[in-house]
RNA sequence: CGGGGUGUAGCUCAGCCUGGUAGAGUACUGCCUUCGGGAGGCAGGAGCCGAGAGUUCGAAUCUCUCCACCCCGACCA
């Protein structure tokens, strides 16, 4: 393991990217755009799933798969579904390789050409709601609420690993509901969920929004939004939520007849996280040290190092260890006790904090004496000296305490960096200088929000929605507006 | 697809201008001393110098062609 990151001042880009490396997270694959998530990197993945896909059954959804090729007809169903989609699809022309004449390898059989091309999912309302046209007959057949975790490939131009790849994970969910009422209902429910999970297991502050129409779900209705904001200064779309009123069921020709026996169309909805909240992990809490997880979603919770010079001592050491394990496994806090004597203690000390592993133990032959230990918090670098017998409930409270305090530290940034500006010249001024959500008055229309991200980069990152709204006029066309809106230059 | 850059050890790069036995740091292997904040010494393994063609007695180095990757712009969760 190579010494040093970049320091954030100096280079954010950078630091981002090199922390992902060395913090064994990800690294780039063979195909250009695509990662590979190293087991450490994964770990973090699999606790977020854990915790979503518990919170999605608790609120009524099933999992579910459909499959990864969908028959390239389908998305040309739903008009804005097509212009949102057709540039970035992976499509399947072949189903056979052969030896090339020369024998200088394999080359694709053009005898094998498929009749009908097949695109790889970039997501999966076609082929679902193509199926549901088939589940669904009746008013007793609503709702119907299912999940499924799969990957998705859409393919971008310029990738990153974690905030944009050509092949990334995700879960989406599909509903179908005999009202509008019911549907709408859903899309705030699921957008609830997604925001407490980003602030409570996160630690991550959001703003809950509505995309303007450029920015919406290609087929969609409306597409709310949760919106965080990176210690760079630059926001980044945390989970989205649509509506999709009738849209689909009238692609796909899904209707159920009602109570009444009346005809009619099924409402949607769809929603969706991706591997892009561990970009947004990564760059809300963690400084030049390396990563700083929160103590929710920390694969390791709390590692204990022993300091050493022999077998003896690494032994006496080890015994009393043991009773520190105990302790706090008891209370389901996740431990991994280093050994090793193939690295030194401060070789360890680093790499720890490099993963972001929330609270660390050392224990040397002074602790052993003393019947002590020393406890090290990695989000403020804190040390303590504590009894062996109250480790257990001194872990557990710092544990419960780091989340708080890593979370009020990025409410407090994301809220010192929301202005609110009234004219164009203060908003560029803004933007240039410290970044950040910029609060201002918009117009509504297509053409200001378009000018407006030519001249400065900036798009409305969302119409909050828990905000009272206040009429005022339009920073950019001096036009009425009925809100303020949230730009910001966003990944 | 435009504009710029880079390909040499697992990784980061020097060497190229001015052709002459392939280098450093780091990582790796072994031994010794160390061990409360990324330790030090000694020894070792490691390379089709992106690919192909040309010039030359001789090419990582000069010439040409191709390929790949990275950065900056146009698209996006």
């Amino acid at each position: 393991m190579s010494k040093g990151l970049p320091k954030r001042s100096e280079d954010y880009s950078l630091w981002y990217n090199e922390l992902v490396k060395k913090a064994d997270l990800a690294e780039n694959s063979p195909v250009r755009g695509c990662m590979i998530i190293k087991p450490y990197g994964f770990a973090i993945w699999e606790k977020m799933q854990a915790k979503l896909d518990q919170m999605f059954k608790e609120t009524g959804h099933s999992n579910a798969y459909f499959p990864i090729f969908i028959p390239k007809s389908y998305l040309s169903k739903e008009a804005d579904h097509i212009e949102g989609f057709a540039k970035e699809c992976a499509v399947v022309t072949h189903y056979r390789l052969k030896q090339a004449e020369d024998r200088s390898g394999l080359v694709v059989d053009p005898e094998a050409k498929l009749e009908e091309e097949l695109i790889i999912r970039p997501t999966s309302e076609t082929v679902i709601w193509n199926t549901y046209r088939n589940w669904i007959q009746s008013y007793r057949d609503l709702p119907l609420k299912l999940n499924q975790w799969v990957n998705v490939v859409r393919w971008e131009m310029r990738t990153r690993l974690f905030l944009r790849t050509t092949e990334f994970l995700w879960q989406e969910g599909h509903t179908a509901h005999a009202t509008r009422e019911e549907a709408k209902e859903e899309t705030l429910k699921m957008l609830q969920v997604y925001t407490d999970f980003v602030q409570d297991y996160m630690a991550i502050p959001v703003i809950q929004g509505i995309k303007t129409e450029s920015e919406r779900f290609a087929g969609a209705v409306d597409t709310y939004c949760i919106e965080t904001l990176m210690q760079d200064g630059r926001a980044l779309q945390a989970g989205t939520s649509h509506f999709l009123g009738q849209n689909f069921a009238k692609a796909f020709e899904v209707k159920f007849a009602t109570r009444e026996g009346a005809l009619e169309y099924v409402w949607g909805t769809s929603w969706g996280v991706s591997t892009r909240l561990m970009g947004a992990l990564i760059m809300a809490h963690s400084d030049d040290k390396g990563l700083i997880l929160p103590p929710r979603l920390a694969p390791i919770q709390v590692v204990i190092v022993p300091i050493f010079k022999n077998e003896e001592q690494l032994e006496a050491i080890s015994a009393a260890v043991q009773g520190i394990v105990h302790q706090l496994k008891e209370r389901n806090i996740s431990v991994k006790y280093d050994d090793r004597d193939t690295h030194k203690p401060g070789w360890k000390f680093a790499e720890y904090e490099l993963k972001g592993v929330p609270v660390r133990i050392a224990m040397g032959p002074r602790d052993l004496e003393n019947s002590t230990a020393e406890i090290a918090r990695r989000d403020s670098s804190e040390k303590q000296t504590c009894n062996q017998q109250d480790i257990g409930s001194t872990v557990q409270h710092m544990l419960s305490g780091m989340h708080n305090s890593i979370y009020q530290k990025a409410l407090k940034f994301r809220d010192q960096n929301i202005t609110t500006v009234d004219s164009y010249e203060n908003f560029k001024e803004v933007l240039d200088t410290r970044g950040g959500f910029v609060r201002a008055h918009w117009d509504g229309t297509i053409e200001t929000e378009q000018r407006i991200k030519d001249e400065t980069k900036a798009t409305i990152r969302c119409i909050p929605i828990n905000e009272e709204a206040k009429a005022g006029i339009c920073i950019y066309s001096g036009k009425s507006s009925s809100q303020q809106v949230i730009f910001a230059k966003a990944y």
